[in-house]
DNA sequence: TTGTATGGTTGACCTGGATCAATCGAACGC
DNA sequence: GCGTTCGATTGATCCAGGTCAACCATACAA
């Protein structure tokens, strides 16, 4: 059996991850920037609002969410992390955290101390370039989001979410039509600017037109065009 | 009178702008790259979804508002821009843009050729890090928008969205308590997830209540505590 | 095995904001 | 000046999703 080495050079998510694109010996580079490694606990938070900043975290493995909270206890998620994505990008333009990550599952992450990665992007064109295209795509990723709460209805909602984490769970390799949910009802609902009991409901009905098989979090997708249908034009 | 030169240097905006922390030394580098500049007429658009992208935007004067559109013609607006501000950093992730940027006034803008900024800002380390600060902070404000999407009922959103005009025409030197809305109630509508019959009844109940005087455009914020604490404790 | 806790489902009812529609007002072209 | 157009306001009605409440399922501890 071949020995798992801990380093970007040889982990999996590499074409996911912060290392896409990179030479072999740029690879070796960045992993000497990646020191640390670190398991967080099912429920346990990586980092909270207002902590100060110091490095991005990659995962590689497990299932985050980040929220934001209102003064009055409100809560909205803000995101579903999975293996290959970073977390802490929130923490750059003030250098304390802005959000709360938590961990869904239990979970390992890659701590990239920022300041060693401004200087080694200033170095390297291409980890530099990929950078700033996984910045950018968080906030085209936001856009979306925005989209989402904004002008679609709760159905089209769920449908969009069960369709992204589809097609995600697919780019790693995992089946995209079963899959598990990590999160709760409540924790689907807050990120989609819905009640629970709403996501419950959107659930059924899915599940009684035959467009997926729930059972609590297991979750399988048995008609993906017609989920993709009801997405855009309100069926 | 003074001749305007519209260099970075000399801009009345580099406090705000990209060149912000940058030396003397630094900033007539900046200016440099800095080559293009356009205007803009109300009504027009600085780059529309599916364009190539190869420069980001800074507005030296005017107003934008950015949308995302869906098939079945529905439209998000993601955010609404002023002086000073950065536009087109949805473009980098895939080097095409992934919205509209559309002038709601007369503008001008300062083309930024990307490629040349990656290059400056491998070296020059504070024009690196603030960038980087730039971004994140565009992820940072969509937090929020995501929260009040999500959470926040109808007048709760005008509020903060009212509060948070006031407190960028504050920071631009005009006046935080009076200003013009350059946008529709449509397009408010569109940000803050309503419509626009809706921004009208808030605005007008803003007014019974002695908030803010409101004619069309013309907005008086007369109590601006209030409108915070709607914001915070549902009252 | 049973008790408890946490999360999910379902039903009945309510309400905030959407929808539909009429009217008003400001800006602009002629 | 006067009509036209576009945006804003306001009223009446409707409904998607929220709220409240009961109940069920699963996991885990005793």
């Amino acid at each position: 059996m071949a020995v798992i080495k801990t380093a970007c050079s040889s982990c999996n998510l590499r074409e996911l991850c912060l290392p896409y694109g990179l030479s072999l010996e740029e690879l070796e580079r960045l992993d000497d920037l990646v020191s640390t490694r670190r398991r967080i606990k099912r429920g346990d938070s990586l980092y909270r609002v207002g902590e100060t900043f110091s490095a991005i975290f990659a995962i590689r493995s497990g299932f985050f969410k980040t929220d934001v909270l209102l003064e009055d206890g409100r809560e909205q998620v803000t995101g579903f992390q999975m293996a290959g994505e970073l977390l802490g990008l929130d923490g750059i333009c003030t250098e304390h955290h802005t959000c709360n990550a938590i961990s869904l599952e239990d979970s390992e992450i890659c701590a990239i101390p920022f300041s060693r990665l401004e200087s080694l992007s200033r170095e390297i064109h291409t980890l530099q370039n990929h950078f700033h295209k996984v910045m950018s795509r968080e906030i085209v990723r936001d856009h979306g989001v925005m989209m989402l709460l904004g002008t679609m209805r709760a159905e089209e909602r769920l449908a969009a979410f069960l369709l992204n984490l589809s097609q995600r769970f697919k780019a790693r390799g995992f089946s995209h039509t079963e899959f598990y949910l990590r999160m709760t009802r409540e924790e689907i609902g807050s990120y989609l600017g819905l009640k629970l009991e709403t996501v419950s409901r959107a659930f059924s009905r899915f599940q009684e037109e035959g467009y997926v098989a729930v059972q609590q979090k297991h979750v399988r997708l048995l008609d993906i065009d017609q989920l993709k249908a009801l997405m855009n034009h309100r069926l």
